[in-house]
DNA sequence: TAGGCGTGGGT
DNA sequence: TACCCAAGCCT
């Protein structure tokens, strides 16, 4: 008869959830990408803007642009002391540019309130723009080691198949989401901060959305998901994104040329990227309005100097 | 709070 | 070919 550690017995804040520590952890530790904002000469900043552009985007895109970047600007004061819309041209195609523009406003957050450096509270990193729940829980415990409940697409994902039984979480994030991430945190920093990489991995990886790998998941066995038989998503569809013919691919269009352009360009220039003179003029105000444009006398328009 | 906000690779 | 989806944030 072996012994059971006190701690491992199943409870009601913690609906044995350090059963699941070792495994998953075991696992990062033998299968973890060597991702250069996980070395540790990334340091807090280069965390950080890993995590802006990974926002909504994939590894594999995020990589080049961001050697490009860190080697440009490797502190937040190099990039402070840029005008915004050098920002929005280094960030290239990975999409989404407001976040170039708020990682450069972070910059000059943290130059102005936090002496150049990426601050280590949880409240200050939240407190800068573009950083939300998830990206301040992400530095703070991927760059400074703490202990937080860190919970994106991939966490939500795992969680709700090895312990909710379903195939996927629901489309925004519960109170009862936030309190099992919470329960299942290990009681440590280090401990907890390893177990937050773990957890993304395992979903980025192998519980991944379309085509789970669970011949190769360390929690196979204690999935509630596959004990019940991996049964399909139930409700209603989950929100689709359209592209094609919105605002957003022709802004997208927008923003292209005045990427590529050296010098301010003319009103004539933009007009041939659209047909459609007045979804074209919104998605030009609609840039402008977000600051990702800047327009001059004469019908010119250049990427924002302020 | 639901919807707007880019882009491109995988299936 | 279409559609899905990718380390979210903001209003």
């Amino acid at each position: 008869m072996t012994a059971i550690p006190a701690d491992s017995a199943p409870s009601a804040s913690r609906p044995n959830g350090t059963a699941l520590h070792s495994p998953v952890i075991d696992w990062f530790d033998a299968h973890a990408r060597d991702l250069p904002w996980r070395r540790p000469e990334a340091g807090p900043w280069g965390v950080m803007v890993s995590e802006f552009m990974l926002q909504q985007t994939p590894v594999n895109r995020v990589l080049p642009v961001y050697e490009q970047w860190l080697a440009r600007w490797p502190s937040p004061a190099h990039l402070a002391a840029e005008p915004p819309g050098e920002a929005v041209r280094a960030w290239g195609r990975l999409g989404y540019p407001r976040r170039a523009l708020r990682l450069h406003g972070a910059a000059v957050a943290i130059r102005e309130r936090h002496g150049g450096q990426v601050p280590t509270e949880h409240a200050e990193l939240l407190a800068l723009p573009g950083v939300g729940e998830y990206t301040a829980a992400a530095v703070a415990s991927f760059a400074y080691g703490q202990r937080h409940a860190v919970m994106d697409t991939n966490v939500r994902r795992v969680f709700a198949r090895a312990v909710g039984g379903r195939e996927f979480p629901p489309d925004a994030t519960t109170a009862a989401e936030r309190k099992l991430a919470r329960a299942l945190l290990p009681d440590d920093d280090p401990t907890a901060a390893r177990w937050a990489a773990a957890t993304m991995e395992l979903g980025a990886l192998v519980c991944t959305a379309r085509t789970p790998d669970c011949v190769r998941c360390p929690i196979t066995a204690q999935c509630a998901w596959r004990a019940a038989g991996s049964p399909a998503h139930d409700g209603p569809p989950r929100r689709g994104q359209t592209y094609a013919g919105t605002d957003r691919q022709v802004r997208g269009k927008l923003l292209a040329v005045l990427r590529e352009a050296v010098t301010p360009v003319p009103q004539a220039a933009l007009d041939k990227v659209w047909d459609e003179p007045v979804q074209r003029a919104r998605a030009l105000d609609g840039l402008i309005a977000d600051g990702l444009v800047e327009p001059l006398d004469g019908g010119l328009y250049r990427l924002p100097l302020t």
